[in-house]
This record gives C-alpha cells, sequence and structure tokens, in this order.
DNA sequence: AGAGGTGGTG
DNA sequence: CATGCACCACCTCT
C-alpha cells in the first residue's frame, strides 16, 4: 500500500501563533474528513496537560501548540456534525479537549473501537502501531524518549514527526478497516460503537463521589472481625506444628500464611488427614470440618477487605475529589463494557456487614437515579427463541421460575407459588440461567446438589416445557462451529478460532464453542441495548436541560447523578429510554425497567 | 512478570 | 478426558 505521506518526513506544520492557527482551521474545515489526537504529559485529564494537539488531513498533519494558542478556535471543525473526525481510541482525546477546551467532538469513528468489532473475540492488540502492521505492514517505531508523559522541556523534531505520523497514518487504516466492516456486515455495529465513545467519555469525566468515612468504618469492622478470626484459626492449628515461634516481642506468631493455598493444602491433607483437591469454598462448604469452617469465616472477611478496602480510596482523583473508572468500551468478548480502576462492576451487593454500595452517594444537592432492566436475559431467550410459552409467561407478567417450575412438574401456576412450592422453583431457576451459559447435565446436577441422572431428567422437563429453547441453543451453538462465528440480532459478532481436527482437545475446544455461541447472543444483546440507551439517555438528558450526568454503567443497569429537584422525573426518563433501546431488538415481550431515586447507589 | 487460585459482580 | 457465560482485583509462588 502506497502511503500519502513520508513515513520518514511527514508533511506537517507546528503553529505557534494565533494568525498562523486562523488559517489552518480555513484549511482543515475544507475536509470532510480529518484526524484527530493529541498529545498529553500522562493518561490523567484532571491533573494531566495537553503538550499538543493534532488535527490532519490526508496529507498534512497541523500541530497546534496548547500553550501559546487560544484552541477555542477548533471548535467548528470539532464539533460539526459533518466532518468525520478518525481517532485512535478517541475516549482519551475526548475528555482532555472536553476538559481543557469545552469542546465536545462530534461525529468519531474510532480506529481502536472498529478493530474491537472485527476482531471480537480474538485476544489480539489493538494499539496504532498493531493497525500500522496488520493493514499497512508498517513498523511504527516508537522510540524511547518519544513520550510526552511528565514533559518540562520543549518539543523536539522527532516528537513532531510523531504526533504528525500519530494522525496521518489513521488516514489508510480507517480505509482498509471501512471494506471489512461493510464486508462483515458490522458498519452498524461500529456506528453504535462511535456514538456510545463520547458518552464514555463524558461518563468518566462524571465521576462517583464515594463517602469515605463510611467506607473506612466498614472496613475497619471488617477488620476487626477478621483479626479475631485469624488469631482463632491460628490458635486452633498450633498443636498441629512442631515449635512455637515468637515474634520480636514475645508474642506467638503465626503458624502458617492463612493466605497461602499452598501451605492450607498441607495442613489440610498432611495433619488433618482430609484429602482435598483444592481450597475454594464449594469444597470447604462440604467439608463439615471446624478448621474449614474458621477458614471460610476469615475468607468472608479478608476477600472485603483485600478486594475493596484501602485500595478503592487511593484511587479517588485529587482534583474532583470523585471516583474516574476506566469503562472498557469492549471489554468483554460479548460486546459488554468492562471497568478498571477501580472496577466498579464489582462492588459487592449491600449487607449487613458490608454495605458497599450505600457509600456511593450524589453530592450535596444532587440525587442518583437508578434504572434498571428486569430480567432482560430471560426477555432476550424468549424473543430469539419465539417459543410461544416463555413469551406469554413474560408478557403475562407472571413469576418466570415459578412458571417454568409449574410447567416441568405439572403444577397449577398461582400467584402463590413461589410460597407454595419454593423446592421446585429452585430447582427450575438455575436451569433457566445454566441454560443460558450452555451448562450440560452434570453441571446442572453439580449446582442443585442432585444425581447426575436426576440434573439430565430435568433438563428434559425444561425442554419439554420450552421446546423452542432447545432448537435455539442448538441452532446457536451448530451455527458458531461451522462458520466461525455467532451473532446478535443487532450484528455485533463474536469469532471463534475453529480448532483442527488432529487437536488433542478437539472436542473441548469444539464444546467451549458451543457454549460461548448459546450464551453470546443473549449477553451481547443485552450490550446492545444498554449501549443504544447510553446514548439516548445521554441525548436526552441534554435536551430535557438536566443537570448531572451519567455516572456508572453496570451490565443492565444506568445510574446518573442529577440536581435533587429534577430526579423524580429524569428517573422515568431515564427508564423510558433503557426500554425504548431494548425495544430495538426485543419486539415479543415488554421490556421493563424500574426507576429509582435515592441518595445511596443501592437500598 | 506472569500464572494459578480464589471470589466479588451481572 | 472435561463438561456454566462474561469480567477484574488481590494473594501467593515461581
Amino acid at each position: 500500500m502506497s502511503l500519502a505521506f513520508d513515513l520518514k518526513n511527514p508533511n506537517y506544520e507546528f503553529i505557534k501563533t494565533q494568525t498562523k492557527a486562523e488559517s489552518a482551521v480555513r484549511e482543515l474545515l475544507k475536509n470532510q474528513i480529518v484526524a484527530v489526537d493529541i498529545e498529553a504529559t500522562g493518561l490523567e485529564p484532571y491533573t494531566c496537560n495537553m503538550v499538543l494537539v493534532q488535527i490532519a488531513t490526508k496529507e498534512k498533519s497541523y500541530i497546534f501548540d496548547p500553550k501559546t494558542l487560544n484552541l477555542k478556535i477548533i471548535k467548528p471543525i470539532l464539533e460539526d456534525k459533518k466532518i468525520l473526525k478518525i481517532m485512535q481510541n478517541g475516549k482519551f482525546d475526548y475528555a482532555f479537549i472536553k476538559l481543557k477546551l469545552g469542546i465536545e467532538i462530534d461525529n468519531i469513528y474510532d480506529t481502536m473501537l472498529a478493530e474491537g468489532v472485527l476482531t471480537a473475540g480474538y485476544k489480539v492488540s489493538k494499539s496504532l502501531g498493531a493497525l500500522a502492521e496488520k493493514y499497512l505492514e508498517i513498523k511504527l517505531e516508537k522510540e524511547f524518549g518519544m513520550s510526552f508523559v511528565n514533559m518540562h522541556t520543549n518539543v523536539t523534531e522527532d516528537q513532531l514527526k510523531y504526533a504528525a505520523i500519530d494522525t496521518l497514518i489513521l488516514f489508510p487504516i480507517f480505509e482498509k478497516q471501512k471494506t471489512f466492516l461493510d464486508k462483515e456486515g458490522l458498519v452498524r455495529i461500529a456506528k453504535l460503537e462511535f456514538a456510545v465513545t463520547k458518552v464514555v467519555a463524558e461518563m468518566e469525566l462524571m465521576g462517583i463521589h464515594v463517602d469515605k468515612v463510611k467506607w473506612m468504618e466498614i472496613i475497619n469492622a471488617l477488620k476487626k472481625k477478621r483479626d479475631i478470626v485469624s488469631q482463632k484459626f491460628q490458635d486452633e492449628i498450633r498443636s498441629l506444628y512442631p515449635s512455637n515461634q515468637f515474634d520480636l516481642f514475645g508474642n506467638l506468631s503465626n503458624v502458617i500464611n492463612i493466605n497461602s493455598q499452598v501451605q492450607l493444602m498441607e495442613l489440610f491433607n498432611k495433619r488433618l488427614k482430609v484429602e482435598i483437591p483444592a481450597t475454594g469454598d464449594a469444597i470447604l462448604a462440604v467439608l463439615d470440618h471446624p478448621i474449614a469452617k474458621i477458614l471460610r469465616e476469615y475468607r468472608g472477611y479478608e476477600k472485603l477487605i483485600s478486594a475493596f478496602g484501602e485500595g478503592l480510596l487511593e484511587k479517588i482523583n485529587k482534583k474532583t475529589g470523585r471516583l474516574h473508572p476506566d469503562f472498557i468500551q469492549l471489554g468483554a468478548a460479548t460486546g459488554r463494557f468492562s471497568c478498571q480502576n477501580p472496577n466498579l462492576q464489582q462492588i459487592p451487593r449491600n449487607s449487613e456487614e458490608a454495605p458497599f454500595r450505600e457509600c456511593f452517594t450524589p453530592e450535596k444537592g444532587n440525587l442518583l437515579t437508578v434504572t434498571d432492566y428486569s430480567s432482560m436475559e430471560m426477555r432476550i431467550l424468549a424473543d430469539l427463541s419465539g417459543d410461544e410459552k416463555m413469551i406469554k409467561a413474560l408478557t403475562e407478567g407472571l413469576d418466570i421460575h415459578s412458571y417454568t417450575a409449574a410447567l416441568m412438574f405439572n403444577k397449577e401456576y398461582s400467584s402463590n407459588f413461589k410460597k407454595k412450592y419454593p423446592d421446585l422453583r429452585q430447582i427450575s431457576k438455575p436451569i433457566g440461567f445454566g441454560l443460558m451459559y450452555g451448562m450440560g447435565s452434570s453441571g446442572l446436577a453439580r449446582q442443585i446438589d442432585v444425581s447426575k441422572e436426576k440434573g439430565k431428567e430435568y433438563i428434559k422437563l425444561y425442554f419439554k416445557s420450552y421446546p423452542k429453547v432447545r432448537s435455539f441453543l442448538e441452532k446457536m451453538a451448530k451455527d458458531a462451529v461451522r462458520n466461525g462465528w455467532s451473532s446478535t440480532p443487532g450484528g455485533r459478532k463474536r469469532w471463534y478460532r475453529k480448532p483442527e481436527r488432529n487437536d488433542p482437545e478437539y472436542t473441548k475446544l469444539i464444546a467451549n464453542i458451543e457454549r460461548q455461541a448459546k450464551n453470546h447472543p443473549i449477553q451481547g444483546t443485552n450490550a446492545d441495548a444498554i449501549k443504544y440507551a447510553l446514548v439516548y439517555v445521554y441525548d436526552r438528558l441534554k435536551k430535557e436541560k438536566v443537570e448531572g450526568g451519567i455516572t456508572l454503567t453496570v451490565h443492565d443497569e444506568l445510574v446518573c447523578e442529577v440536581r435533587e429537584d429534577q430526579a423524580e422525573d429524569w428517573a422515568k426518563i431515564q427508564s423510558e429510554e433503557m426500554v425504548r433501546a431494548g425495544e430495538l431488538f426485543i419486539h415479543k415481550v415488554p421490556v421493563v425497567s424500574e426507576p429509582f431515586v435515592s441518595n445511596v447507589w443501592e437500598h
């Protein structure tokens, strides 16, 4: 592929006067497509600064100096709905440009997200370097000293060259990707991802407030309990070890490291003479041994303290006093978000001892509006499979697991079924979830603690109740193995590496694909829906002039923080927009989302 | 630095 | 033979 620019000597202009900047803007406004990139002193927009802002045409990169220029003048380019902005991981640049210049970039084509939808399911790098190699067979040498991180000196000519290349190279990558998006029918889903990315940037900038005092109260209480249990554990096992050790202060020291799986295995298998294959909770639970009981109690506390302790508070932003986690837009192969630093999608649900979610609170004068889809994946399964009885149950608003149990075990469904036959419902519920995950009979048997034969029988009864669910799941599995991909009705694809026939793990690998492909259309459609919802909700916030923004998305849930007098009305709108998004994909059963207004995340 | 084990979420 | 999807954080151990 021949490039429209010279890699060794890219055409660029480093702009340091307002007059030159103005004429550059005039030139740029003549284009339908530009590439945009920034260089910054670090990754965090609140505490780092922009060093360069590059906007390029196919042939030439205009490099603006944010220190000497008033960059408000690039607003007409960046906010123009007609001019396409090619960016690599645009969320990053969007955040800086919004924060430093008050400009909201519109009409983004993101090469990283495009690559994400083109390679979903494959573990491949989506860095600019990787894309340049893949599409252009060019190696981008990011030399040491090229970084702008913590930079205080003047930019070098080499740095400017690379800054120029970072924009110029986006054009040919964009051209190549476009043909693949077309070929794979991924244009629609790519456009969705592009529309979502600015919402994600805004959501990250918004962040969420944490009640630090309450958080530490919870942690300290847990620590007290943990330390008592930990001491008890050491005392109970001390006699099993030959000599007592003392620490510097003459206290008895710990016999083993309770956190060490290796030492625990030695303890159970060699000293307590109970053969266990691992020390996970499922195994310890059935062991019925006093030491196992203490260990389980310890683990309960230790887990919460280590995973959600001070570490989370250390991530509070110095500038804003809020948490600003990274939402990875294509973090999961199914199209779901993932979340990092910290992962707010795995904060424990509130419990008596550890009401962590109560610590996420609105700023004074605001309230949180929380909306989630109710039993969305069940609804998706009903809709995609077209199973009449499941559709009927969900349409009539019946308790789906009770209704399933009634069908399976030939009982009359009633509104008090749950109370009348709790044991039957306890069988039907895990099957419903398990099947969406491609679970087999032995897995189910293990789950609900019945024999393998009983497990098989239950699944049979389930499929007899919902025959189309079976044929749907089997078709998904078979098609994916044949095609090497599966897709959602929204057009999102997930690819699978087909194993060689002679692979020693062939059967296992095929079984993996089958399970993943049964789940993908369900989980993926949920992801498609919540992503449309994010765009709808963001647009509606602006349209309704609501003061506030989106703070969190947790797979089937959206959380906004808004001015308190607007919260009640807004929560309803937020739910409506979620429903509207869900109805793009679900037509045969109702989409349901409940609105909540609250001064804590969850109560 | 990376793997494996464990366990939190949807 | 293994046999429930999708993640991320923390711990130990090599």
